[in-house]
DNA sequence: CGAATGTGCTATAACGTTTCAACGTACGTG
DNA sequence: CACGTACGTTGAAACGTTATAGCACATTCG
């Protein structure tokens, strides 16, 4: 309780010399002779000092903070993108100011402001849509802004992405190789970039085996979660034998997980008679009843590579050049998507633990 | 990259007024003559004047933010813990610091230090280990901080957490009504306090309805994980049905849905052969094969009053009392542990508080 | 032996804000 | 008409740090 705001001055008094010495001390300890040296830092230690970082801040007129402002912490993909993101700061002793959007334009205009009055170094962020006037006048005040798994469409700034066409082709292409002929997509709704772009990758693949555009079957939902997947399981398993897809390939695990469960239901096998392959990879994907084929983004370098961008541009020389990083998938093949003699994908790790 | 940062002090001289003018503005408008206000805050806009925080925070003593330490940011337990956080935080003005200790002691301290260096408000935190000399100074230099999810062994710190016996009780009393007369637990390992809190629930309920407390048949796991309720599973399965339990509580969902997997592989109906509840009621616990019974607990709201109790304490009038706070968790029932006929989950829990 | 050259340290001036005492000015009031 | 009293505004003093110019003293060199 005995709040003793103790600072640099109240130690150079113990110590028995000036304040400025105590802060070579803390910053460049090389400077100041040895027997100076200790006895300022026993005083320190005595007096149980912490440095005060808005003054720092202050005086050098900007902090050692990034900002990144997310869509949804909760959402897995973010989580990861964060622990890249945080990895690559700490490496270079700034902190991170984590900000969550909830996919709302007022809240994310909201932190934006609050970032700026912080004087963080650059923010890092997925916008909740497109090309934003917020975002640009933070941007010509001075702070660096890096645009994360979407694609800069001006040469303005930085952005790290990852390439959602290439990994539909991966996915369907992938099937194809199996033998597979008939192909169903499920995702929606298209207007999500990330949904449109995966279907598009699926066509490409069709296209470049031979197939026509129609080959695929599009099986629009209203959301990317497990309901709107048992709801188009539902749908696959009403069709009659002979016409019904023998894959599908979905926009995302959710769904892929709610086909699978619908399968079950219906007693029809996987991947015998019907092969799923999903997209995110998330932890549940391996351990699912039949360990679901997916596609993985490499999301803790996609942060990793965003705070990289910001720190080059923040702190360079100067000789920084805006550039746009894209990022290749990677399809894990795990039973859901292949015959039962083969193995397992790439050595993947089950769910790790849980101790609300 | 006009890199122009514009102060009170170039408002003033803009609106023609003092600079302690332009502060009025800014912080008590009503103050200051209508004709004055507009002109300046004209110019605050023509300017693009964004607030120095730091400079604020310098002269104020104390940022206007909280920090909130977890264990890992990918756990939903904690994703909804800290939503709960921030929106107290933010209906007080205040900025939230997300830490990620990474349930490693290192990284903790180092975060704890940096919260101290902002000055932050408070701080909330799920300790690695128990008992820390390190909080324990942060506290004694004047930082309130409170414990989440784990319950304070002293009087001396506020604390927020979830009754886990009585989740466990819940769970196993439910199986009791439905008249299951040999149950087991899966979970483990037993020294982490959630799960033998939950094992001690289950007990508690047994003998509760007169039954000795060997009846319940304990399977210990290394881990928390789908993995490990599998290889659970795959014991019980193993064991003859005449002496194989018929129903069994896990520490956690993903023991759950490993078990149900595994039933599923055997071909035992659920809940049928076997009843199953799991605990934290996590997001895919409805969407499972067969929809999973869990006990739920109230994350958001922890997360809030862990932020009331700061607030109370940093910003009060001085009255704080410590206090240790104990929810109660709330059993959803699903069909993973019912009949066919019977619907899903009940009411809202209620906090009991215990002065200290 | 005076001058150049270090070596350690000190004193001081910022950084941008908020607060607070003081200072007009205008207006009723006695 | 002097006088308290609002009201609106100003000026200066903090807050805790870092950077920089300068000072005292010892050492080395021409």
């Amino acid at each position: 309780m005995a709040d003793t705001p103790v600072s640099i001055r109240e130690v150079a008094a113990l110590a028995g010399v000036s304040l400025g010495t105590v802060s070579n001390v803390l910053n460049r300890p090389e400077v100041v002779a040895e027997p100076t040296r200790t006895r300022v830092q026993a005083a320190i230690k005595q007096l149980g000092f912490i440095r005060n970082e808005s003054a720092r801040q202050l005086r050098a007129g900007r902090s050692r903070t990034i900002g990144l402002v997310v869509l949804d912490v909760a959402n897995p993909f973010f989580t990861d993108v964060a622990r890249g993101v945080e990895d690559e700061a700490s490496e270079a002793g700034l902190a991170v100011i984590l900000c969550n959007s909830d996919d709302q334009k007022a809240k994310e205009s909201r932190y934006l402001e609050v970032l700026e009055e912080h004087r963080v170094q650059g923010i890092l962020i997925t916008p909740v849509s497109g090309a934003d006037k917020r975002l640009a006048s933070v941007q010509r005040r001075g702070t660096p802004v890096v645009l994360v798994d979407s694609r800069s469409p001006s040469r303005g700034q930085c952005s790290v992405s990852v390439d959602d066409v290439l990994g539909g082709d991966l996915a369907v292409s992938h099937l194809l190789e199996a033998g597979h002929q008939q192909i169903a997509f499920v995702g929606g709704p298209m207007s999500v970039r990330q949904v449109s772009d995966r279907r598009d990758g699926a066509v490409r693949a069709l296209e470049r085996a031979g197939r026509r555009d129609a080959d695929l079957l599009v099986i629009e939902t209203p959301a990317l979660n497990v309901t709107a997947g048992q709801r188009a399981g539902s749908h696959l398993a009403g069709l009659p034998a002979g016409s019904r897809p023998t894959a599908v390939f979905c926009a995302n695990d959710l769904l892929a997980l709610g086909v699978l469960q619908e399968m079950t239901t219906h007693r029809i096998a996987v991947p015998e008679s019907l092969a799923i392959v999903g997209y995110d990879d998330v932890e549940f994907a391996a351990a699912a009843a039949v360990p679901l084929s997916s596609v993985r983004q490499p999301r803790h370098q996609l942060g990793r590579a965003a705070a990289q961008l910001l720190i080059e541009e923040a702190l360079g020389d100067g000789t920084h050049r805006h550039r746009q990083v894209v990022f290749e998938p990677d399809l894990v093949v795990r039973a859901s998507s292949q015959g039962p003699t083969q193995g397992g994908g790439a050595a993947q790790p089950v769910a790790s633990e849980a101790a609300g």
